[in-house]
DNA sequence: TATTAATAATTAGCATGCTAACAGTTTGCA
DNA sequence: TGCAAACTGTTAGCATGCTAATTATTAATA
């Protein structure tokens, strides 16, 4: 067993994307979508390029994650006369209610993930966790 | 700034892959081959199933990762007469040169993300990590 | 022994991730 | 004003991830 931080880094990835996807096995949901509706729920009407960064994910995958998501009906892609450069990404009614399935499933995975692990030890953790983001934003071409 | 679990971990996911590539750049690796790389140079000979189930990755998804790197010269994927269902892969010269090129990558990210945070610290942040993963291995289908 | 079941890898088809190159729009400055 | 630069999103082409179905081999069992 290797407990090296990459390679449990790659491990916990994996296996916490299976079983968000077993959660939703019925959503009618695909593996990239879950997390653009969680961040629509906490962020609608974003800018596309906000949510690319916010996801870490770059704009040219941007475009055809979320015109999969607009021919399924859950958000819209508005372009306003002010600056027809930016699109704004807006969930719609259905899209608010797979918002819903998909926060059940965060919520109750994470509490899985942390069985067996104290409130004090759980705070921690991801308080590190915070720290290790903000490290790893920084890094930049090292050495 | 949304510090839930299973945001930072995808977070932290998609910055640390984005960091071993940067710091890989010159090394003509793909972004699914210095994990390869790094379980061989601890488990050289393995079948093909073990590197899947080590990886969680799928064996389906393994076939064509294996190919494109024996195809580069840095494996060899080898049938033996015992069982000839079973696909054994080594390293090749080319590709031990490469494992260095990568552990040496992993050390020095693994630093950097670190940076600022007690030994103490660390230590504790790796050994809840390591309860995770058992946990998410655990975790089947829950309610 | 012959049939069935289990195992290991592959293929096909799709979604998601990347980079590089491009198009359209807006901004800034000569 | 007009041209260059910056900005936003898209396209094309590829690698990587999945599932479902298939092939080939081996094991189990009737």
């Amino acid at each position: 067993m290797d407990n090296s931080f990459h390679y449990q880094l790659m491990l916990v990835h994996a296996l916490f994307r299976a079983r968000v996807m077993e959660h939703l096995a019925d959503a009618g949901l695909s593996p990239g979508q879950p997390k653009i509706l969680d961040y629509l729920r906490r962020h609608d009407g974003s800018m596309q390029k906000e949510i690319a960064y916010a996801c870490q994910i770059e704009p040219a995958t941007m475009t055809g994650l979320l015109r999969r998501m607009e021919e399924k009906g859950l958000l819209t892609r508005q372009i306003r006369p002010e600056n027809r450069r930016t699109c704004y990404i807006s969930l719609t009614a259905r899209g608010r209610e797979k918002c819903k399935r998909v926060e059940q499933t965060f919520l109750a995975l994470e509490e899985s993930v942390f069985t067996g692990i104290s409130a004090q030890e759980r705070t921690q953790f991801q308080n590190t966790l915070t720290k290790i983001c903000a490290n790893m934003t920084d890094i930049r071409g090292l050495q």
